[in-house]
DNA sequence: GCACTAAAGCAATGCTTTTGCGTTAAACGA
DNA sequence: TCGTTTAACGCAAAAGCATTGCTTTAGTGC
């Protein structure tokens, strides 16, 4: 019995970083929706049917171009409490949320043939949520749980973003931490 | 000025109607994701043109369907108290959520290139949260605003269903529940 | 009825996606 | 180091989907 055979070395991996360039750049000169894959394939210097083979269709390529955009994160900022921690944070990740490349990642996600694509898309935000929770509890303070806080703050504004068109307000996951902090 | 004119009757009403039906037909026989335009307009004696035009792409189509599927539904039963029929709803909902059918609703909403087809999407939710609200007020029960449980409960249940691909559990809806409650 | 025009039909066109087959180059063992 | 194996890519043909200009049909109001 042979196990299933990959082979990630040298060409590979020279595609997907052409691709992955590829893909930045022409969403930096257009906008996403008149986006195509052949278009990505040329500019790649690739055949579409690579892509096509690798990818399986566009929202997949994308989504997972952005994922691995999404990571190369600062850590967040230490404000000395978790609710501090949690204000600062909801602040920059509602903008990301509102943000058009935002909005987009998460429709691609969602659109993805590979079911995965979606659940890993919240893997960030759950980790960053556990780092502050860690540190949380690192200084005696009690916090809720990541499913707390992923029902009670992140469900909420993903929801509002995907199904609602307005933008979240201050006012808004000011009310949501309250909430969530009174666990 | 002329106003716009639309042209609602005949003609376009039967072939509305005519796609709607080949749509339910179709998926019948087959799965959601092989189903395309061409074959709709085929089955409903249309040009594919026809509903281009009129809807604009596969997604939006197929939400529009859907939505229009989701209205006749029965009223809630009256158990007694917003805590009851709360349950009640919620088992229902979760099914749905849960239901491929359903998912596949979602996902075309969100696909859609019509933004408001998403905000649609979560009316019938909405309308039915508010009849239960009005009727533990005319109780005389307190009860959380639509929008608290929307937060509290929808977009929970929405979320997971989203982007984590394992049913929500009575437990889950149960401690949701509760805590919407205590608003 | 009659004129007007929204909505559907038709058909040509361009683009995307899929597929078969030959070629290239990782991976691995001798 | 070299040879073998085969995953991944390139190429090109074919199939299918989406778009569009023009024509025809049939609601709507007079």
């Amino acid at each position: 019995m042979t196990t299933k055979q990959t082979r990630p070395g040298g060409r590979s991996a020279r595609v997907q970083q052409a691709v992955h360039d590829a893909v930045l750049a022409l969403l930096d000169e257009q906008p996403r929706e008149s986006l195509t894959v052949p278009q990505i394939a040329a500019r790649a210097g690739v055949t579409p049917s690579t892509l096509y083979r690798r990818w399986g269709n566009l929202p997949t390529l994308l989504a997972d171009v952005d994922l691995r955009q999404l990571r190369p994160d600062q850590p967040p900022a230490d404000t000395g409490s978790l609710r501090g921690d949690l204000e600062s944070w909801l602040e920059s990740y509602v903008d990301d949320l509102a943000s058009t490349p935002g909005q987009a990642m998460l429709r691609d996600a969602l659109a993805s043939t590979d079911p995965g694509c979606a659940v890993r898309c919240t893997e960030p935000t759950r980790e960053r949520l556990e780092l502050l929770i860690e540190r949380a509890h690192s200084r005696g303070e009690a916090a809720p749980s990541l499913e707390a806080l992923m029902d009670g703050l992140v469900a909420p504004l993903v929801f509002r973003t995907l199904f609602s068109a307005e933008r979240p307000d201050v006012e808004l996951y000011r009310r949501l931490l309250a909430r969530a902090l009174s666990e």
